[in-house]
DNA sequence: AACTATTTATAAGA
DNA sequence: TTCTTATAAATAGTT
């Protein structure tokens, strides 16, 4: 048996010879109990398929037996999909990866906030209440005798002069 | 045509039949340049596959292709592990939305921050140059402005007692 | 698409 | 299982 030369006949010997594979396919699933799917493609790349009871229910049993139940005339029959679930667990890994650090970054950013908080206040002064005010206040005052503390640090050094007219030239 | 009743003879039918539906196959894959895939499970549950040139190769192309070039005989031609890819598609549509959500909250934590930075100091104090102090003073002193702007206001509301009192309580 | 001469498949029996 | 064979079905070539 021998490929057909390129002509019209061929197509439509495919067209006959398609048609009655499929009616011996469906002929061999209903005379027996068989499952049976065929996928066909043409020779101009248009696919064909059938199935008993459908393509799609045979190739899930088919992927996942057992190979030791299986007799086999093709060389693979491997998961179908192996590439492309391949491809999209990578993808999957680095969006897990890119998400893990936005996290990150997420809760370090939260605690650079939150740290900042302990001295200063989250919301614009004018909506703040009156207990707000009282704390902050607080950590106000707790920070500016720190911040006297280091002008003292510095007005001890050699930089005294510069700092001692600055705070004049602002003098509250 | 109907089923055959349950004999050995069904069983010796359908591996006449087998052998014959992979023969046309073979025919069909050979004189037409076609590529021809079948998977048949018989009524015991064993499983036989034709591939020309491979169950595998013609799976990888039946799932890729678009469904619009194809003829199909059964009710699903979908992808073979369309449950599989619309499982996975969703996680990965969950995980974008996530890191969209992550990486929007980081943005807005950056945006707090560097709004607090242009009254806050971002070092410790004791870490300061007098350059950078001075330029603390200068937020801390329009700061205060606020502050006791706010302070004013509410002194001039019914609550002047409750704060006029907490601050002599802390006064500097 | 339809016809038909020919080839091929197959059910039943051995 | 395999072989045989009468019969049914598929199909290549033609219209």
């Amino acid at each position: 048996m021998k490929m057909m030369k390129d002509s019209s006949s061929r197509q439509v010997t495919f067209s006959k010879r398609r048609s009655g594979l499929f009616k011996k396919a469906n002929e061999l699933a209903t005379l027996c109990v068989a499952q049976v799917a065929i996928v066909v493609f043409s020779p101009g790349g248009k696919s064909f398929s059938f199935g008993h009871p459908s393509v799609h229910s045979i190739a899930q049993r088919f992927l996942n037996q057992d190979d030791c139940n299986s007799t086999n005339v093709d060389n693979f029959h491997v998961s179908l999909d192996d590439a492309k679930l391949e491809q999209l667990n990578q993808h999957y890994v680095e969006l897990t990866k890119e998400l893990q650090t936005e996290k990150k970054r997420g809760q370090m950013l939260e605690k650079a906030i939150s740290s900042k908080r302990k001295m200063v206040c989250q919301k614009p002064v004018n909506e703040l209440s009156l207990e707000e005010l009282e704390k902050f206040r607080k950590s106000l005052e707790a920070f500016q005798e720190k911040f006297e503390e280091r002008v003292y640090e510095i007005e001890a050094t050699s930089s005294l002069l510069q700092l001692s007219k600055s705070v004049e030239d602002n003098g509250s």
